[in-house]
DNA sequence: CTACCATCTGTAGTAACTACAGATGCAAGC
DNA sequence: GCTTGCATCTGTAGTTACTACAGATGGTAG
C-alpha cells in the first residue's frame, strides 16, 4: 500500500471521536503502538484506524485499559482466545451491575429526598436533616 | 465537656467507617477543620464525630466533594437553604439517573457477548469481533 | 512576508483517595 | 533498664483515564 493512504493524527481523531491528546496517550502508554512518521508527523494507515476503533469500543463497554491491552493482544493475536475473552466480559459485566445497583440505591434515596424537599417541610430541610441523621 | 470525651483519630475511623488516611485528606483540603490536638495528636468531640458522618453519608449518595463543602455549610449555617439543598440533590440525582443508563446499555451489550460467547460459535469469538467490528 | 494551521514534546492538572516511608512517643512485658 | 509494639505523625508519591496547557516547528495561503 501506498504511503500516501496514510492519514495524520487529526484525521484519525475525526474518524474514531478520539481527542488527540487521547491518541497519543494511548501511545504513550503501549495501548497503541508508535506509528510509522512522515519527518516528526505521525501516520496512521487502515490498521491503526482499526486498533483505535477496537480500543473505543473497549472502552465504551467500561473495560479498564488494562483489560483492554489484553483484549487487544487476544484479537490480534488470533485464535482460540474466545473463553478468555469471555471471562474478561464476565468480569466486566459483574462490575457493572455492581456499579448499577450502587447507583439505584442512590437513585432511590436521592429520589425520596428531593421529593421531600419539595413537599415543603415545617422544621427543616429534610436533605440537610438525613445527611445530618 | 471534658477534655477526656475526645476521641483519637484511629477512633474516629472506627466509629465512621472512614480510613485514617481519608480523615487527614479530608482535613488537608479543608473538608474538615483542623480539630484540637493533644500534644501533636488529633483529638475529635462529638462535633467532629458528626461533620465526618455527615461527609460519608454525603458521599454515599455520589456528591462530589465540593458539593459536600457546600452542603456542610448550609447544614451548619441553619436557615432557610432547602431550595439551594434541593437544587443540589436534582443536579445530583440527574448525574447518578445518567450514569445508570450508561451502565444499563454496557450491561445490556456485555450481556449478550457474554452469551454469544457461550454458544460456541464457529468461526471466532463474538467478543472479539464485535469490538473488531 | 506574514498569518494561520496542524502538529510536535513535555509537563501538570483533575477526582478522591490510597499507600507508603520514616519519625515519635507511650505503655506493657521481661 | 530495655525492648517491643502500637498508634499516631508528616510528607510525598501512586492510582485511573484522561485533559489542558505552554512553547516550538514546519508548511501552505494570501
Amino acid at each position: 500500500m501506498p504511503p500516501s493512504s496514510t492519514i495524520p493524527i487529526g484525521e484519525l481523531s475525526r474518524r474514531t471521536g478520539c481527542n488527540i491528546e487521547t491518541i497519543r496517550y494511548y501511545e504513550r502508554i503501549g495501548i497503541l503502538p508508535a506509528p510509522v512518521r512522515r519527518g516528526r508527523f505521525r501516520r496512521y494507515d487502515s490498521g491503526g484506524v482499526r486498533r483505535l476503533a477496537f480500543v473505543r469500543r473497549a472502552r465504551e463497554l467500561g473495560f479498564p485499559l488494562d483489560t483492554v491491552r489484553t483484549l487487544l493482544a487476544l484479537a490480534e493475536g488470533g485464535g482460540h482466545s474466545c473463553d478468555q475473552a469471555r471471562q474478561m466480559a464476565e468480569t466486566q459485566l459483574a462490575d457493572v451491575l455492581a456499579k448499577r445497583a450502587d447507583l439505584d440505591r442512590m437513585a432511590a434515596v436521592l429520589g425520596d429526598l428531593v421529593h421531600a424537599c419539595g413537599a415543603g417541610d415545617a422544621g427543616g430541610c429534610p436533605l440537610l436533616e438525613a445527611l445530618s441523621d
